[in-house]
DNA sequence: TTATTAATTTATAATTGTTACAAATAGTGT
DNA sequence: ACACTATTTGTAACAATTATAAATTAATAA
């Protein structure tokens, strides 16, 4: 699917609830759906300075939350770094690299049974699950390597 | 094994390491091991505040970081909520309440099939992977029905 | 045991991501 | 155009964590 399609059926999804379309909700939404790589709510606000001087941090926080709660975005929490958001559009994971903090998607197919394992294990009733791999990524095992000469 | 015996092995590992035994990190450990509920670095300085009235949170922190780069404590981030720390013993995963924050460890067998499948896809080094599943324990359950009535 | 030395603790200040709040602004329906 | 409510903005507050420097202490060897 397109990113215009993408665009177009979260500002569906904006009006569907009756979150008012603003045009710093149009610009964050088409910079997450834009954005390969997962930003933190302040690479969102510098990213958008030039179209918008006069917006505040809070309003980049107040529309994830709000985007979150409707279901368009998935905030990846750690720790006390920064949050970075994730436009949701099929299920994926995350491989994240220690080193230098990038993220890559990657598809798996069917962890449900994990959540019915879990669920019949544990009595709880599951929502969802969340699963990430961390590791080194190529460029910085060039670098590593590199290094070690 | 019992946490008397996963007491001692921690001490050796320090030892071994070259990591000297304090009384406040004796007592830190003593307290992870023995604790079910996987501490926030405050429930740890709080259990421990009757037994050291002058340990500086800060004590507390350092010690848990020196742990974690040891590989005696994990550490569970998340968002601006504290971390948690939990005392490595065998593989396991963690279910979460999302209503009271309940963490229940679980195990599940072999996941490492998805570190093969993510290192292959995406050509990173593999290091580890996370694995959190999300839902409502019985208790909130029980709860939340309660208030439905 | 004691003296030495480097690691550790402590107390406090600073940092950072995030949220709360109140006033100003801008859409929306009448 | 008017009134009403959602939203934005700017700022202050907050909480978890870390940095720093001075005081203390554990491990080691004489």
């Amino acid at each position: 699917m397109s990113d215009e399609m993408h665009l177009k059926d979260a500002l569906d999804t904006l009006k569907t609830t009756g979150v008012r379309i603003t045009p710093q909700r149009h610009a964050i939404l088409e910079y997450l759906i834009n954005s390969m790589i997962h930003p933190t709510a302040d690479d969102i606000y510098k990213a958008l300075e030039d179209k918008f001087p006069n917006m505040s941090v809070a309003t980049v926080y107040n529309n994830l939350r709000v985007f979150r709660e409707v279901g368009l975005v998935k905030e990846l929490t750690y720790g006390d770094a920064a949050s970075r958001f994730d436009f949701v559009t099929n299920d994926h994971y995350h491989m994240i690299c220690e080193c230098c903090g990038k993220i890559v998607d990657f598809h798996y197919p069917g962890l449900n049974e994990v959540e019915q394992f879990a669920s019949h294990v544990t009595g709880f009733q599951v929502n969802s699950h969340r699963l990430e791999v961390y590791g080194t990524c190529p460029e910085c095992m060039a670098g590593e390597s590199k290094k070690a000469l």
